[in-house]
DNA sequence: TAAATTCGCTTGCAAATTGCAAGTACAAAT
DNA sequence: ATTTGTACTTGCAATTTGCAAGCGAATTTA
């Protein structure tokens, strides 16, 4: 359940200690998208995560700043997860991804929309969007 | 041994498919660096790799046209392995990845140098790597 | 106000993956 | 001719994943 050793000094090996899974940055990505979700709202995405590997990746991104837990504002039984400042700045990352798919992956052409703006000026694109979801924390 | 299968038709969740575990990046990171590597040079990372995983890792990144074998020039037990294309589009990711653990994570000082360099000038960074690593092909 | 439903998890268990240690086959060096 | 190096493979135990069901509290419905 914890993967809290690390397997070296490098960076890469550290981040991947931390969100390298099939699932952590899927987590990201839908907060990206909708800046906040309930768990319900993650378990209703394409990829269909069980019930426990969701609960277990939530625990670890939290316990790793990377998002965090609050009050829903509307109702008790409901809880929002959001992305942290430390999230928010994998964003970069999550833009390259995206880039390198749709280069040598089948994209959906509503995503390939959104990744045509990108290319128009990415550094503007990163900047603007960080700006939204730093607005949301 | 084989993860072939489409979880959706997101680009970050196909991207996943094919190098979100906790090696393949690894092994990536190592070719980057090096320009080529042999099965023993991966064996010597810090990361210490069991071998059937290192071998399996190999086997998925050159079926999904990441990493190529190549004998190598000057014996014929020893086996080449090195990116191609494919793989070298990874390089924009892979600084990110570092860019981001340089912000969260505790870095080695020999790698902060080379983080320090990218951010003098990303793009142009990204550029001459990318071009050096194509000259290697 | 009682019953049904929603919500965020947890639990039990089978299946798949990982990690370790040792082994194998071929090439190269001694 | 024997030993060493190289790229893997194999067997097996331990961990992780994935599925289905369950559970307690909050909310909605009748």
């Amino acid at each position: 359940m914890a993967e809290n050793k690390k397997r070296s000094d490098c960076p890469v090996s550290q981040s991947l200690d931390i969100w390298g899974d099939k699932w952590s940055l899927l987590i990201v990505r839908d907060l990206m998208f909708a800046g906040q979700c309930t768990y319900g709202d993650f378990q209703k995405s394409d990829e269909k995560i069980a019930s426990n590997i969701l609960a277990s990746r939530l625990q670890m991104l939290e316990e790793s700043g990377i998002i965090k837990k609050e009050p829903h504002p509307e109702s008790k039984s409901k809880v929002l997860y959001k992305l942290t400042a430390k999230g928010i700045d994998l964003l970069p990352l999550m833009i390259e991804i995206n880039l390198w798919a749709d280069k040598y992956c089948s994209i959906t052409s509503e995503r390939k929309a959104l990744i045509q703006e990108v290319k128009k000026d990415k550094e503007g694109y990163i900047k603007m969007f960080s700006k939204k979801l730093k607005s949301l924390v």
